[in-house]
DNA sequence: TAGTAAAAACTGGTATGGTAGATTTGTAAA
DNA sequence: TTTACAAATCTACCATACCAGTTTTTACTA
């Protein structure tokens, strides 16, 4: 089957080396095709069959997949099987309070700092927001909204911020595939009543706007549950790494090196 | 010789097994080794190396890096060394900012929701911590420390923020673990103050009172830096990971399966 | 036919050898 | 002494073989 997608986000590249090893380019590949839900919620696969679909030695493929597993996008079950995560409900509404929070701090702190180029920069990627909706190009539409978040990260000095939220909001994005239907004009009109915020430096309403502006997705995940059931996980099934309970210290056990 | 530990922080441990692999153990071995600085920043090592020295293959080793790499403890630079990564200024405000912002975010959320018992929690804890100050018991401090705010955020619903916030926390306890004088007694009337908010249900005043407390680190790591300058990145050096403009897609990289 | 146990066919985990590229070292020439 | 360049020695990356569990299949028994 042909299903690994060729295309992927820059998410794998070394710093420093523009030349990203087998390993990168797998995992690259493999996270747009679990993003873009070409690799179903649950479905099933091994090492050796990826290995084997790619033309490459399980070894990148299982290190590609140690880095997913890190993410969450795949579970590993030693001896047994990795399958893509399903949906948690719970881990997509935890994906968005910390986002919520992030962007509403980062826009208070854009609101304070940022330079009228930020605004001048803003209002074009939604210029280029209505285009792509007449156009109907849905892909560039998603990729601007990116955009739009994120230059308000680094516009404000917080763009290692924005690393941070665009982790989380790989969870929330495998929803957004799900969805047809993302109410284009409606986002536009959202991002149009942030930048007025900006533009007055307004710090509530900049914040109030985008807290609003994210929480469209509260309303969406209780129907997109509904339309694919088998792409979600048991409700209470909660699926986060449990850090234990109390972080003790291991003792002591390799030298510093050098 | 009888190297790795079995016990230590469940980082590493699989969801699934109660039975780690040795790469799990290698990671949760590197992990503490890099946390409390018996690795410093900056030092080099390989591969072979550590596997040599904790008597495994030179496989579970690198895959244990990998893990380290994700999580911004160690660089790798292919075909050359792998390094612990130096303690970035900019990495551990930013990381503060996501802290604040989130466990701000949380204990508003606990004003609201939490129950009474979590409240003789965390008062249990701070008592622990004033004994703990009184047998200058340094390790125990900071462990009831940890467990203070992470009972907030569990006892409000928000125990996966936690997970996230921990590993934010990562960068800041190296600091942490450099400074020696943490003045204690200031902690232990911050989280006082907390508490009593919390009691209060005073939203506004809980959220100030540890936005606050989790402020001190900006004072901490200036002195620090003039004190261990050898451990610290050069101050323009974000060291983060950029994923380009504007997450355009890349061109195929990988041949489709076959 | 149903149940059960052996065996075959998977799975991911580990060890090891080889490769290409970067660094260091050493040697020879200016 | 300094410089240039080649060889030796590192590095992490990749491929492969093997191992120990798990799952599935198969075949035999009641």
């Amino acid at each position: 089957m042909d299903i690994l997608s060729t295309k992927g986000e820059k998410l794998a590249e070394r710093p420093e080396t523009g030349d990203p090893t087998i390993a990168d380019r797998v995992f690259t590949t493999l996270h747009s095709a679990i993003l873009t839900l070409q690799m179903p919620p649950g479905s099933k696969f091994s090492e050796a069959e990826i290995a084997k679909q790619l033309g490459v030695s399980r070894q990148p493929v299982r290190e590609a997949f140690i880095r997913l597993a890190q993410i969450e996008f795949v579970r590993i079950q030693p001896k047994r099987a990795t399958e893509v995560c399903k949906i948690s409900e719970a881990a997509v509404l935890n994906a968005r309070f910390i986002r919520e929070a992030l962007e509403a701090a980062v826009v208070r702190d854009a609101c304070e700092n940022c330079s009228d180029e930020l605004i001048d920069q803003l209002e074009d990627i939604v210029e280029r927001q209505r285009k792509a909706v007449a156009v109907n190009e849905r892909e560039l539409f998603h990729d601007l909204d990116d955009a739009f978040h994120r230059s308000i990260a680094e516009g404000s000095g917080r763009g290692l911020v924005w690393t941070l939220i665009n982790e989380q909001k790989a969870q929330m994005d495998r929803v957004r595939y799900l969805s047809l239907a993302f109410n284009e004009p409606v986002v536009i009109r959202e991002h149009a009543a942030i930048i007025d915020a900006l533009r007055d430096r307004a710090t509530s309403r900049a914040e109030t706007a985008m807290r609003h502006h994210l929480s469209r997705i509260n309303s969406l995940i209780a129907v997109l549950r509904q339309q694919h059931p088998q792409y979600f996980a048991a409700t209470q099934a909660v699926q986060g790494t449990d850090a234990g309970p109390l972080n003790l210290r291991v003792p002591a056990l390799v030298k510093p090196a050098r």
